[in-house]
DNA sequence: ATTAATTAAGTAACTGGTTACGCAAATGTA
DNA sequence: TACATTTGCGTAACCAGTTACTTAATTAAT
């Protein structure tokens, strides 16, 4: 039916990666929503991470998931208002804020677990006929953490130029 | 260096595709304000849309690219405000906006296709060593509109609950 | 020991998308 | 012909991320 966005491969690539995240997110969220979690899509990273290293700092975390770490500040902010989440300053260095996961959330997990399972068998399910994806994808990543997308395009247009 | 993500592989699917389509974002808007063009990343699609069917209305676009009709009708403000797209009202249908590219635009056209020509093809050379990524990637896309996340979860842990 | 540079975290403003809602025009139906 | 439904588009509020900037604490260097 539509076929415009296939034609356009290339040209629309960045958009419908961004359109499957998108659909991915917003699915979850609703999932969350409809069974009642007040947890949200990202906080899984979180809670695996807090509960494998017990404490962590938000550069700590903004690092391990290679988000910003005004990402991870908003992020923790919701889960302290959740209860989810505690902080204390470091002592030894008092710019530091270290995590540590509540009772609550601890007692909580199981619950969150079985939905983190299901979950994942979900990626699991739709991977199933993309064998390759997983592994050409991280390649994908490698190459545009080696050299971005501007780089590239730059250069691109430059060797254009000399082509005449 | 940072193997959480790729160790978490399932788990972390969704924040991977969402960081590598951010990345590639970010870095074409950085790319067109470095080299001083006055367009914006997903411009393109709509563009080229406009130059096919010489005339198109938000609606149609917004199907074809499969963005909510206010993504659509955001852009082409935009759009507008920079004298790339004109619009008039349909005199048939007065709901109807019908959208065409202006002189403005077609003048300028062949400047911006040859960075669209360099963003293509580094497209392909990131997918150069990912030679099933685009197919399969349009496999998972299938599936999940055929299902999405969410029911696909929701029938993964009535499916585990049957297992005991 | 003082000053300069770096680091951690927080805040503000923005981005490109979304859903939810409203209105007016067109279409379908009794 | 009147009324209900659908359609097209616009607006508002939200969302999860970003960059840019600030402040405070630590570390390095003269």
């Amino acid at each position: 039916m539509n076929d415009f966005l296939t034609e356009m491969e290339f040209v629309g690539l960045t958009s419908r990666l961004k359109r499957l995240s998108d659909s991915l997110l917003y699915s979850t969220k609703e999932l969350y929503k409809s069974e009642g979690l007040d947890i949200e899509p990202n906080w899984n990273l979180i809670f695996i991470l807090l509960q494998e290293n017990k404490t962590m700092t938000i550069t700590e975390i903004s690092e391990t998931l290679q988000f910003s770490h005004p990402a991870v500040v908003k992020i923790i902010n919701k889960m302290k208002k959740n209860g989810h989440v505690e902080t204390r300053t470091d002592t030894k260095d008092k710019r530091k804020q270290i995590l540590t996961l509540t009772e609550k959330a601890h007692k909580q997990l199981p619950v969150f677990e079985k939905y983190w399972t299901a979950g994942r068998q979900t990626v699991m399910d739709l991977l199933a006929d993309s064998p390759n994806f997983l592994e050409e994808f991280l390649k994908i990543e490698e190459k545009v953490n080696q050299s971005d997308y501007k780089e590239r395009t730059l250069k691109n247009l430059k060797n254009d130029k000399h082509r005449y």
